[in-house]
RNA sequence: GGGAGCUUAGCUCAGUUGGUUUAGAGCAUCUGCCUUACAAGCAGAGGGUCGUUGGUUCGAAUCCAACAGUUCCCA
């Protein structure tokens, strides 16, 4: 059957993605065999697949195919995250564009919703990751809300705080106006902007005197409860323990003194609004002020404000710095950049709010735990790139309690509950729960749960051990072998949010770190270096870029620019590159699949045949050693440039050449089976980056009767010499180089002679000599040839009619270049301090340079003559 | 404001303990080829005083210091 000039993924890759799945090629149960292990960062349940996802599966697949050919069970385990508050975003805007609000229907009814959105769009990135090609155990998918691992949830969450590391308490959280939740420090984002710097004047009590303080924000004047000024600033001294009257509101308040204020900054004086800045709260407490908190829920302006109530936090800004201007107690206002923290999901400015959340201790916990962050200080388990232990280092060593509450419907409901009186009791179910409370008269009717729900991140750092049923008996099993799991493939945007915490609930819960090995990826930017955004429309659709080169073409290209940890800059021209070669890998194939056989060895392949498989062999052999290396260190993007010089220039740029027959002529069958091997095992290394062509050519060379090349064994290397020299193939480079140089055609023949002294190199070799440069015969002599160098043989190479012209300038530069060469080395070896302290093995090195050096020059100034 | 990292060819990056590197790769560029597997290809070529300055050393892209530029994290 003919086939196609061209490699055309399409039908290939379903095809045998098909076929993986119906022989059960990714599925994994316990065995015999050392267990390797992935669970995928679970995507976001509604969420589609973008180049990150790529990016991060492709590595992960690669990982786990070549695990596979290893020997290893291999078990990657897929599922999604749902993802508390960005899905609950998507459905409430979802619900808004129906006309309905959240604030009018029943939590039931929201689930509902939630549920349906759910349904409809969840697992839409589980196919796409299919169509990626990933070989996860699709059998093991799990859902962070389904009924085993919400059990997982709940039940930890009762166990902490059973440990006492969870506790319920009024403390400063970040608060999401809009989307009016809580919110972890994670979850917020600093971001500079411009602001304005109000200077206003307090009226001192009992006196026509001012104290003037510097504030961004005069909406929240209303909730003053005290000015303060550094205790050492003389400016003030003679007010400190006075009072002054807050304008806006009239209300005396003190005059307080703390080393908590800049005395640079401003006018050195601060007002104080203990509900709505984490430093003045701070203050507030060391100086026993007041609590005001003027805002709502929504940051509107509250009651308790007295002014401006009910307007939004941003015109009562510009309001109160109006009222100000008009009371003439604004003396100006000056432009600063400040920074001001944002909700990583809605975006809204978040504002600093008292409020009763739950949190988990985490002092205690590092107290109680502190193998979180030396395993990873010593590499116990390895970070990829390992720069990444220092922002890890610096977070768990200034680690904040984790604001695990959220004031959302969609999630994981705290397993709290409340009577009438205000006690809490920590219980699975409301049954349960009566029995805790020591008030033995309570109904069921009398208790409620806790309305909130837990962090999504208070879920997903139990994946590695829930996906398992870790946390129930019957899971123990599974959990002994496949835990912990090998590697950890992710973003460095979630060093805190996920990996840290898995690490934590890896020691909470099973008393093990949950993985060996995290790889960080880059985060994928286009060429320019921007962030892939909608906005920006500099993303690329992952499937029709699949579509259009062919999912190898793509994954190749984006591997071939991700080195760990470095964003990456993906460019489509990367796929392109990617494309390219999966046709040069079907030509070589084309090529092979064509030749017919003949049982019979010429005297070519008798002489030469041994000598380019044994050379192709030791060159798959290093390469796969250097492979090898590069993946211990997760230098996946390393590891395939090895393969895609072995395969474009080592195998079909030589080795193919080499053994190629003469137009029209068979091939002995002995040698045709030989180059067999050989792409077999280029096919093997490079399945676990390619798998649908690798799988493709693999399944054509022979009928492999339900054998994958995912089955296959990843090759082995053994050290070997190559029996052909490089200077072969270096004298073959410079006889193509002259004939480029002048103009002469590959089809005009070529002979050459060199001095007896060298010329066995060649001479053992001439046969490929001939074939790959078009030379007819090796000569003792030629006149008129071009002379070369190949390494240090002089070699001469004749053209017949063609007379080389010797640039006498151009040789004489080199010669000079060569001298002040030999002028160093010189120089070098007549240092008595570089004999006394070099290795020996360097200043033998040197003296090699140097004799290297005096026999080109020879050459060189031989041609003069 | 605190911390970490980075700076090598036009671009993206390697360069492990200082000496086989008179600095490498891929892409891009240039030249010549539709040669019989592949023009989605082949054969060649050019291109860097390793951010700057100073220091340590027989020897520095590599170690140290300062400076400049840049990125990220935290507050």
């Amino acid at each position: 059957m003919e086939i196609s000039a061209k490699y055309n993924p399409e039908g290939i890759e379903q095809k045998w993605y098909d076929q993986w799945i119906s022989n059960k090629l990714f599925a994994s149960t316990p065995d015999h065999r050392p267990s390797y292990t992935v669970v995928i960062p679970p995507p976001n349940v509604t969420g589609i697949l973008h180049m990150g996802h790529m990016l991060n599966n492709s590595i992960q697949d690669i990982l786990v195919r070549r695990a596979r050919m290893l020997g290893y069970n291999a078990c990657w385990v897929p599922g999604t995250d749902h993802a508390s508050i960005a899905t609950e975003t998507k459905v409430v805007n979802k619900l808004k564009e129906e006309g309905i609000s959240k604030d009018d229907i029943t939590r039931e009814e929201f689930l509902n919703h939630a549920f349906d959105w759910k349904d409809k769009f969840g697992g839409i990135i589980l196919d796409q990751l299919k169509k990626l090609g990933c070989s996860c155990d699709w059998e093991r998918t799990r859902f962070t809300m389904e009924p085993d691992l919400s059990e997982a949830v709940i039940d930890s969450f009762i166990d902490l705080h059973k440990r006492g590391y969870i506790y319920h308490g009024t403390r400063m959280i970040n608060w999401d106006p809009v989307g009016k939740t809580a919110l972890s420090d994670e979850e917020v984002n600093h971001e500079e902007q411009q602001a304005k710097l109000y200077y206003v004047k307090y009226k001192l009590e009992n006196s026509d005197d001012f104290i003037s303080i510097a504030t961004t924000r005069p909406e929240t004047i209303m909730g003053d409860t005290a000015v303060c000024v550094h205790p050492d600033d003389e400016r003030y001294q003679k007010l400190i323990g006075t009072k002054c009257i807050v304008p806006l509101v009239n209300r005396a308040v003190p005059i307080i003194a703390d080393d908590y204020i800049d005395l640079e900054f401003g006018t050195g004086a601060l007002k104080v609004t203990p509900a709505h800045d984490i430093n003045d709260y701070e203050l507030g407490k060391r100086h026993n002020l007041a609590t005001i908190d003027v805002f709502n829920e929504d940051a509107t302006i509250s009651e308790a404000a007295g002014v401006f109530v009910g307007e939004d936090r941003f015109k009562a800004r510009k309001l109160a710095a109006l009222e100000l201007e008009k009371l003439g107690v604004l003396i100006k206002t000056e432009d600063i950049t400040n920074k001001v923290g944002k909700s990583e999901r809605s975006k809204a400015v978040i504002e600093p709010r008292l409020s009763a959340q739950w949190f988990v201790d985490m002092k205690k916990f590092m107290a109680d735990y502190p193998e979180v962050l030396s395993e990873v200080m010593d590499d116990d388990i390895k970070f990829h790139p390992a720069k990444f232990k220092n922002t890890y280092n610096h977070w768990l060593t200034n680690i904040k309690d984790w604001c695990i509450s959220r004031q959302l419907w969609w999630g994981h409901r705290i397993p709290a509950w409340y009577s009438p009186t205000g006690e809490i009791v920590i219980a699975r179910t409301s049954a349960e729960a009566l029995e805790l409370f020591e008030d033995k008269s309570l109904q069921i009717s009398d208790i409620k749960q806790d309305e909130d729900v837990l962090d999504t991140w208070f879920s997903s750092w139990l994946w590695p051990i829930s996906v398992f049923n870790g946390f129930q008996e019957s899971g123990k099993e599974e959990l002994d072998y496949y835990y912990p799991t090998a590697d950890l493939v992710t973003a460095p945007d979630i060093i805190f949010f996920w990996v840290a915490r898995m690490i934590m609930a890896g020691h909470a819960f099973k008393g093990e770190k949950p993985f060996k090995n995290v790889y960080f990826t880059g985060i994928v930017r286009d060429k320019e270096r921007r962030k892939m955004s909608k906005s920006l429309g500099n993303s690329p659709d992952p499937i029709k870029l699949m579509n259009h080169y062919g999912t190898d073409g793509v994954r190749m290209g984006l591997m071939l620019s991700a080195p760990a940890g470095n964003d990456i800059l993906f460019d489509e021209s990367l796929c392109e590159q990617g494309r390219n070669f999966c046709n040069k890998l079907w030509n070589s194939f084309r090529l092979i699949h064509g030749w017919k056989t003949t049982p019979q060895r010429n005297e070519y392949y008798k002489e030469y045949g041994d000598k380019a498989h044994d050379w192709m062999i030791a060159k798959i052999s290093s390469v796969t050693e250097v492979v090898n290396q590069h993946f211990d260190n997760f230098r996946i993007s390393d590891a395939l440039m090895e393969l895609y010089k072995l395969t474009r220039d080592e195998f079909s740029g030589w080795y193919l050449e080499m053994i190629k027959p003469t137009y029209g002529d068979p091939i002995p069958q002995k040698d045709l089976d030989k180059s067999i091997v050989m792409f077999d095992a280029i096919l093997r290394l490079l399945h676990p980056f390619m798998p649908f062509i690798t799988e493709e050519l693999w399944q054509s060379i022979t009928e492999r009767n339900g054998a994958f090349i995912n089955n296959q064994e990843w090759p082995s290397y053994e050290t070997s010499s190559t029996p052909i020299n490089d200077n072969v193939f270096q004298l073959i480079s410079e006889i193509r180089a002259k004939r480029n140089e002048n103009g002469i055609s590959p089809k005009v023949s070529a002979s050459i002679a060199m001095n007896d002294s060298n010329s066995a190199v060649y001479q053992s070799a001439s046969g490929i000599i001939e074939k790959l440069a078009n030379v007819e015969s090796f000569d003792d002599e030629i006149e008129n040839g071009f002379k070369v160098l190949v390494g240090t043989d002089e070699v001469n190479i004749g053209f017949k009619d063609f007379v080389q012209k010797i640039d006498v300038e151009a040789v004489k530069a080199k010669i000079k270049r060569l001298n002040s060469f030999l002028f160093g080395i010189e120089k070098k070896l007549g240092n008595e301090k570089f004999i006394a302290n070099a290795k020996p093995e360097v200043i033998q090195r040197e003296e090699q340079k140097k004799a290297d050096t005096l026999s080109k020059i020879a050459s060189l100034e031989g041609q003069l003559n």
